[in-house]
DNA sequence: TCAGAAGCTGACCGATCGGTCAACTACAGT
DNA sequence: ACTGTAGTTGACCGATCGGTCAGCTTCTGA
């Protein structure tokens, strides 16, 4: 088979096995999701699911390394550019889109980043997370200054990820939209008005 | 022993268990808190566990259980009182004041009110969160205004709640500090101001 | 003194966990 | 036709899970 051949009409079982891992996780968690239980619904064998990935924690790492990846980089360009009142607002229409495009695996290690310590990978993403309520929020601010921060960013996070836990039943709403409204609502809080300064 | 004698010196063993099952299940999960590890670090046997505790589900309800009742208590008061600003800032304090009363609690259902769907110990916390979402914004209300509801009242709890996953090597913040701080930004994004109207 | 309840424990049970291993099939290159 | 490699699988392993049970102590009320 040539090498560069994307196994055309098929899609690859590794790939398929990482797909329904990560709904698994984000959904029922890492704990509960076990090797038998992933592979039942991917329609493999459990020993299919140890050929592809050498561990339950690989396959977790498979699962959500991109997005960790992604958030770095989003993170890193973010400190990169400067404090100024358009780099923030750059930085909350990216981070909307990264929330977007990334709801299973975020949810996952958003929620789990407590219960999975000691995990390589998840070391990385509360290192990220870390990362990036520093940057954005100096320390030395007021504490209304972080609390402001905190609630935008985790609460942003938690209602689209929360959206399916508590709203799954609903209409499901156009991402477009939701886009809008979310980035509405950080602008609100995070862009410097009226009395408040950015630091 | 008389029945109104609360065993004077010695903290009752079943309390006990479950302060320390609380804290598990709060930092580690519900499933990877084993009977055998709660029950070391109280320093009873796995059989006391149970002999208090007829299963792990019960000692899970009897961990977030009154926290939940607390929790439905002050969703029935906002629902009862009208949908004036008044109402609003008033479950405003009370919200933050039952967010700081019940950390370890709230930090389990929220967390793990998707991953444990079955319980019903569960299915009550979660059943109360969407009421409180549903009480205090209306289904016809502009996706922006629900936006701002779930940002702020999930960024709340999950602010304080995540404290304890990403903050908690920082200094230790005053209680009274934090509240301050919540209700502002809580009151800044749901108390209807300039031109945003209630409904 | 004694009956009995309360509290606590180790031994044990079946089920399930993550992971290993040898064997089987299908197919590519030679 | 032969060989090697990739993919897949069931059988199996030790460990741990939640939970049961019989038995041990300690104390109390009659």
């Amino acid at each position: 088979m040539p090498a560069d051949a994307p196994t055309p009409s098929r899609v690859r079982a590794s790939d398929e096995l990482r797909q329904v891992a990560l709904e698994q996780f984000s959904t029922i968690g890492f704990a509960a999701s076990s090797l038998q239980l992933i592979a039942d619904h991917a329609g493999y064998s459990k020993s299919s699911v140890l050929y592809h990935y050498s561990s339950k924690e690989a396959l977790l790492e498979a699962a959500i390394g991109p997005a960790i990846d992604g958030l770095e980089e989003l993170l890193g360009d973010f400190v990169a550019s400067g404090r100024t009142v358009e780099a923030r607002a750059d930085f909350i229409e990216r981070f909307v889109d990264f929330l977007l495009g990334n709801r299973l695996a975020v949810h996952t290690f958003v929620n789990q980043g407590q219960s999975l310590r000691g995990l390589p990978v998840i070391e990385r993403a509360n290192a990220a997370i870390r990362g990036l309520a520093d940057s954005i929020c100096e320390a030395d601010a007021p504490l209304s200054e972080q609390m402001r921060f905190g609630v935008a960013l985790a609460g942003a996070a938690y209602t689209l990820v929360a959206g399916a836990t508590f709203l799954e039943d609903d209409r499901q709403r156009d991402d477009a939209d939701v886009r809008a409204a979310l980035i509405s609502v950080l602008s609100e809080l995070l862009i410097p008005a009226d009395g408040r300064s950015t630091r």
